[in-house]
DNA sequence: TTAAAGGTAGTTTTT
DNA sequence: CTACCTTTAA
């Protein structure tokens, strides 16, 4: 079956270097790499999948890789088709919920999941929701249906069904009723959301042993991507599938990491379960890549530094043998647009000097910063690409036409049918829909059977029976017709090319619902040969756009400045990088003080947007900045004052606060009393330290002053006790 | 059924 | 300030 020689190709471990030759050609073990920002993470993890497999260790479908992103994914593909003469297409190596599908539908029947399940975004999980709360009649005032989303994914993500969970208070019983009749209304419509995926894949392969011993005997390798990222269920199914404790070895789970690179607590990831790993599987190679092949030194000096300051850490330090290169400069700007101009200036000059847009990167902590440079960059024509709008299979109009396409796959997809039953209108309103939702609870079926039982086959026209007759009309026109042609038919026949044509702004939308015939041709001609003949591949496809939203942004092509998050940063590089917002409140953010572990992860972040730069790195704060339509004062990020000195290049240093002001303020408050402070004005305080007055509030007897005093947070002191001077 | 008006919240995000 | 959601009115 793979003739593939059988001796190691040495090109394949040429240019390693002995900690990468380590990690790749480790033994059957569990082994945890920790793996340094721009260290050849992905290179170690793709090599050794490549050198298991040619030196016939393992045949390609005995090995299992798993990574957090489709993106990912295809990169170790892409690599490991160039590395080896194999045909990679059906590799178990995908993401988490990409793999659980694959097994779901393998073994749908003892998943207890109809051959046709499809999967819930997150938007379609909300309205699934609010769809449960309502019949349950919950004050969605007193609970917020995305907070109950947040609970149930939260229990999913622990492993916990709504009978395990514990709810001590009337509350937390609630959400757990909601849960228990979110979970069985899912099931009753053959619908799963993502933690489902992983959940219930875990729960098969807990409750089959033959199923298990199956995969376990099959996948001997096992190799995980981002492994700080994983949640407590990813870590109990890899430890399922590989066998811990259930075997005499367990299989060789490949590990690679990097704990200070861990930014996403806040949706579940446990940078714990690294040191569980360890524990568990009784790791005995630890494996640390160190050598940073991307940044020059003052850039790593700066990030070893910064993240030196955790306590919570593995421990590791990032080296290069490149030379020390530029320092690390750092702007002080008056306010938000004046470090926007900043950024400008020097993105211009980097570009006069050679250096191509789509090489430099401007790097915020939260989205709303991005208005101010988007307005600076466009005012000076400076073309820019900003990351994290809607994704392609996210656009309303693609969602309707794949709605109508979940309907033609299975009819009592409620969610669907809700979507668009009357959209583009035909007089279905709210009063009717409110009947037939009565009716199907009455009858316990789908939306879909009930409206079947009131009008039968449905004649064309209006309401709910010429809403049936087209569904009906679809599925019958859709049989022996291709993907693509599907696709044209859903759009046509609902109706919702011509409500887009008398659209005002339709036109874009028409191109999309182009595009997503396109999408449907291309998709059919990537996967032919893992389409069987007889299938059209529509589940296949309604799988694929659930599960691989698309880009984040549609002009891939051109070369613009790239403006994204720092967390949508993590994994890139850039020639130079700018970080603005570098002030207390912001960056690290405020709310992430009162969290546990906050400040740490706070720091990682930081530390993961250092690590982007190879040459040139740029730090900016602002003085004042406009945020939720008030006037901001801060200090400067705690951050830059761990970045050792001689590293740094101050481009400017204001000798302090009010100069730039106090033309300003004074123009502000008119029916103000004196105030003995003006606002921006820095003061000391003697407990809480060095701050800035922000605001007053009060009258002339009992005045109180608010101060931000960065670490120590806003205070508000009465004016009459507080001991301040200035500084 | 749509449009306008009012209210409210406002980190980070992949699947 | 502004974007988004819900309610209310035509």
């Amino acid at each position: 079956m793979n003739d593939i020689s059988m001796q190691p190709k040495q090109s394949l471990l040429d240019g390693l270097n002995d900690k990468q030759l380590e990690a790749v050609t480790l033994p059957y073990v569990p082994a945890l790499i920790l793996a340094g920002a721009g260290s050849g993470k992905t290179r170690v993890l793709t090599t050794r999948i490549a050198w298991l497999i040619s030196t016939g260790q393992v045949s390609p479908n005995g090995l299992l890789a798993v990574t957090f992103t489709n993106k990912a994914a295809k990169e170790m593909l892409t690599r490991l088709s160039a590395m080896l003469p194999i045909n990679t297409r059906g590799m178990w190596v995908g993401t988490f919920h990409g793999l659980c599908n694959r097994l779901l539908r393998a073994h749908y029947r003892e998943a207890l999941l109809p051959s046709t399940f499809q999967i819930l975004d997150t938007a379609d999980q909300l309205s699934a929701i609010k769809r449960v709360m309502k019949v349950m009649n919950v004050d969605d005032e007193k609970y917020p249906p995305k907070q109950a989303m947040a609970y149930i994914n939260n229990c999913k993500e622990e492993g916990l069904r709504a009978h395990q969970v514990e709810a001590y208070d009337a509350y937390s019983q609630r959400l757990r009723e909601i849960y228990d009749a979110y979970d069985k209304q899912c099931q009753r419509e053959g619908v799963v959301d993502f933690a489902e995926l992983l959940l219930r894949c875990y729960e098969l392969l807990l409750r089959d042993a033959s199923l298990r011993e199956h995969y376990q005997s099959r996948f001997k390798y096992i190799l995980v991507d981002e492994f700080q990222d994983t949640n407590r269920l990813q870590y109990q199914w890899l430890k399922l599938l590989a066998g811990l404790n259930m075997q005499a070895e367990p299989n060789a789970v490949f590990a690679v990491g990097d704990d200070d690179q861990s930014i996403y607590a806040f949706r579940g990831a446990r940078v714990s379960n690294m040191l569980d790993f360890e524990r568990d599987f009784q790791v005995e190679n630890l494996v640390k890549l160190e050598q940073n092949y991307r940044s020059q030194s003052h850039i790593l000096d700066a990030a070893n530094a910064i993240i030196s300051n955790n306590q919570q850490r593995l421990g590791k330090q990032l080296w290069t043998a490149a030379g020390a290169g530029e320092p690390v400069r750092v702007f002080e700007a008056y306010n938000d647009i004046e470090e926007a101009n900043f950024i400008v200036e020097e993105v211009r000059h980097c570009h006069q000097s050679g250096l191509r847009l789509d090489e430099m990167a401007v790097l915020y902590r939260s989205n709303a910063q991005s208005r101010v440079i988007e307005h600076a960059l466009f005012s000076a024509g400076i073309p820019y690409r900003v990351y994290g709008g809607l994704r392609f299979f996210d656009r309303a109009e693609v969602k309707h036409a794949m709605a109508y396409l979940r309907l033609i796959n299975n009819p009592h997809d409620d969610v669907a049918l809700l979507r668009v039953i009357n959209f583009p209108a035909r007089g279905i309103g709210a009063r009717s829909l409110e009947q037939l939702q009565q009716a199907a609870r009455e009858q316990d079926c789908s939306l879909w059977q009930a409206a079947v039982n009131k009008v039968g086959n449905g004649k064309p026209g209006k309401g709910i029976e010429g809403f049936v007759a087209l569904v009906h009309h679809m599925q019958e026109d859709a049989s022996g017709l291709t993907l693509a042609e599907m696709t044209e038919l859903a759009t046509t026949l609902s109706g919702l090319r011509g409500h887009y044509q008398t659209e005002k702004e339709g036109e874009e939308r028409i191109a999309n619902l182009d595009e997503l015939m396109n999408a449907a041709a291309t998709f059919i001609q990537n996967n032919q040969d893992a389409l069987e003949g007889d299938t059209s591949g529509l589940i296949e496809f309604l799988t694929f756009a659930s599960l691989e939203a698309g880009e984040h942004q549609a002009d891939v092509g051109a070369e613009a400045l790239q403006l994204m998050t720092v967390h949508s940063s993590k994994g890139l590089e850039f020639q130079s990088v700018f970080i603005g917002g570098l002030e207390e409140g912001l960056f690290p953010h405020e709310n992430s003080m009162s969290e546990h572990q906050g400040l740490e992860e706070e720091r990682r972040l930081m530390y993961v947007a250092v690590t982007r730069a190879r040459k040139r790195l740029y730090l900016s704060y602002a003085q004042s900045r406009m945020l939720h339509g008030q006037m901001r004062y801060g200090l400067s990020s705690r951050f830059l004052d761990e970045i050792p000195e001689q590293v740094l290049l101050r481009l400017n240093q204001r000798a302090s606060n009010q100069n730039m002001r106090s033309a300003e303020v004074q123009a502000v408050p008119s029916s103000a009393p004196a105030l003995p402070w003006k606002i921006g004005q820095a003061v000391r305080h003697a407990k809480f330290g060095q701050g800035v007055v922000v605001s007053y509030e009060g009258n002339r007897d009992d005045l109180r002053i608010q101060i931000n005093f960065g670490r120590e947070g806003m205070k508000w002191l009465a004016l009459e006790y507080a001991k301040l001077e200035k500084v």
